[in-house]
DNA sequence: TAATGTGTATTATATGATTAATACACATTA
DNA sequence: TAATGTGTATTAATCATATAATACACATTA
């Protein structure tokens, strides 16, 4: 569990972000049982109802599903979690050219300074291999 | 003026980001006199002290300044506008890189995405040739 | 001179989103 | 049976932001 909760955004949004990763690299696998809502505000040190309600739009988007009152799990759907990360990927993509041609920067040079920070920082977080 | 406001930011943060985004194009020119606060409220049909918030900003960043009660000005000082570029672009892609980091997604296969995806919808706002 | 248009500042209010505080039903288990 | 741990739901409180309502000094201009 290594989130950074930032001020910016709601506090549920960014978990279920955090959720989409997790799922999107594997690191939560299909059927794996997740943190009750509770458990998951005390690791968090966030209000239950924060998780709650992220909890809840997960479900609503099929990425986590419950069955009774039962802990909940990460869905068995493997075409969800395909869509999740390219979702992800798509976003990220998106959202940097949409960054670059606001300022019209040439997307050879973008590309290049993206090669060039990449090599300056590489891989801090590996921990799945 | 091109705005698009959208709801979940501040809308003073929105308007200094896109007097940034005209800055580092080279749009608003050193010197180049800009709408008056009440002016761009009634254009952007925001509340003329939001419009204020957003100019304080920036004139406290040197973005721009104002002598006595005249409107307001794009700073004439050219090493400003390179960092704001700078620094606009540097946003770009460290934002994309923690992105594609987060799901590890290999580089050369976010790069491909990127050229591909800019292939698609190539420069949609030039306007400044 | 009066009107208008600048920038600037202060205080109050409204709004919407987020979080907090509780409560309830259910199932398991000690 | 009582306690605990699930999910779920409702209502209240908090908070940041945006807006509203004014006011003031100054300069230009009709």
């Amino acid at each position: 569990m290594n989130i950074k909760l930032n001020s910016r955004e709601p506090v549920y949004i960014q978990v279920i972000r955090y959720f989409k990763e997790q799922i999107a690299k594997g690191v939560f696998e299909p059927g794996q049982e997740i943190s009750s809502r509770r458990e998951l505000a005390n690791k968090l040190k966030i209000n239950p109802n924060t998780a709650q309600r992220a909890y809840k739009e997960m479900e609503e988007q099929g990425l986590i599903f419950t069955e009774g009152n039962l802990p909940s799990r990460i869905t068995k759907n493997e075409m969800i979690i395909k869509q999740v990360r390219e979702e992800l990927i798509l976003e990220a993509v998106s959202t940097f050219i949409v960054a670059v041609q606001s300022i019209n920067v040439p997307l050879e040079e973008a590309i290049n300074l993206v090669k060039k920070k990449y090599e300056e920082n590489p891989n801090e977080q590996e921990g799945n291999r």
